[in-house]
DNA sequence: CGGGGTTTTGACATGGGTCAAGGAACGTGG
DNA sequence: CCACGTTCCTTGACCCATGTCAAAACCCCG
């Protein structure tokens, strides 16, 4: 079975118009393929990095510690999401990347980046837009810990992997897949497990959101954007000239 | 007085070589002159850019907003930040940048940054890097406002501004120039102006730091760093290949 | 000398943390 | 098919960090 990154491709052409000797680039790239187990530790902070990973299915977290070793979580990273490319960049980490679930990956080597980005300039705008996206969403997270109530928090986050999901054509309207704990949507909402479990039941009492086994299942997508106040532009998720 | 763009290239340097071909250019891109007052608007969101800005003296502040109105401050700049290169990719922000002092202002077309970049692919993975740092920089504040006490979270503010105004070699170490108010503190650290005030004063009677007049005084550097548990790896302060 | 914007302080309210116990779900081996 | 351990979820009781509201003090600047 041969590496697969349509979901990539299908997120950057959500933005941008690839032309098609860009998208052959891309996929001309010499990708290969590994495999994570839940769990599994992909990135060590600090680890010298010589390729990239491209996350063809699964989900994985990008993860931050204090010196006493508790977590935050930064990011999620969903299938299509290229989860180290800041790597070919930075060279080394300031946080872990660990598999949430059983992870499924496209890696490419830094030399081959570096070789199809100064050959199209546009790509590399392109993969440097990707990277900006996601310090948009570091940035609305910052608003989100920064400022709202704990319950909000919660319903931003199921929001926002909706509309994420969106926009790479999964199905997400009615729920979808989110493969983790209350400990980590704790560590995400930047609150302790037993306040999450409560922000869910209350949710649930609201009938705006269940989430169970690993699922999340919207009874009011529009009563839970409400109570995030959730505003999707810095998601960028319209077409954007480059 | 014609621009200066000195602070930003030490940046630079601080972190890569730079050959003398790729300061020329960026030195010879067609700069301009701007200056703004304390509390004027420099870019609003949505709003379209064709050149960025690079804050030669002064202070800005990047600021979300929820709906009803209360305001996250998502970064502070200082001299020799380039305060909206990711404009030139994203060409809308989703957040306003406000002069915090009154600040002088190196701009620069879009234009004349596509192309330096195409021509000097080195130079483009150098601008991207920066844009990666402010990234990081941001994950940091997801771990801190997510993670920390008021207290320490103040204490991060502190010695965060100290790292990086010894990056770019400003005399730091006795103290700094801040000149905000408590509210705009509070506003970055994610608490209430009541309570960053109380903060204050415990970091002050703990001998560690204090703020007066917009203006940061350490008695224990040490001490403060402790207290905030800081660990500045996620600024990139050293040498970095690229 | 007056007046805006600040900073400081006090009294009180509350969201969310902490600790602890029990319960559900699930896999494994007997 | 059951017994058991493990992990995760749920709930209760209590507490503390931080928010809220309000008043007073400060302080620069005109």
């Amino acid at each position: 079975m041969s590496v697969n990154i349509d979901l990539f491709i299908r997120k950057l052409c959500a933005r941008s118009h690839l032309s098609r000797e860009e998208e052959n680039a891309l996929r001309g790239m010499r990708w290969g393929l590994r495999r994570f187990e839940r769990h599994q530790v992909m990135v060590r902070p600090g680890q010298e990095l010589t390729e990239s990973m491209l996350l063809t299915a699964g989900f994985a977290l990008r993860c931050k510690f204090t010196p006493e070793g508790t977590r935050q979580i930064t990011e999620i990273n969903i299938p299509g999401d290229f989860i180290d490319l800041h790597g070919f960049i930075l060279k080394r980490l300031d946080h872990e990347i660990t598999a949430a679930s059983r992870c499924e990956i496209a890696t490419v080597p830094h030399s081959e980046l570096m070789r199809v980005t100064e050959e199209f300039t546009r790509l590399n705008r392109i993969l440097w837009f990707q990277t900006l996206i996601d310090a948009a969403i570091h940035r609305e997270w910052m608003l989100v810990l920064g400022k709202k109530r704990s319950r909000s928090r919660v319903a931003q986050l199921f929001c926002e992997m909706q509309a994420r999901m969106a926009i790479i054509g999964l199905p997400s309207k009615e729920g979808y897949p989110l493969p983790f704990n209350q400990q980590d949507l704790a560590d995400i909402t930047g609150m302790t497990p037993v306040h999450l479990n409560r922000c869910l039941k209350e949710l649930r009492d609201a009938d705006l959101v269940t989430f169970r086994n690993g699922r999340v299942e919207f009874l009011d997508l529009n009563g839970l954007s409400r109570e995030a106040q959730f505003v999707p532009e810095y998601l960028h998720p319209g077409p954007h000239e480059i």
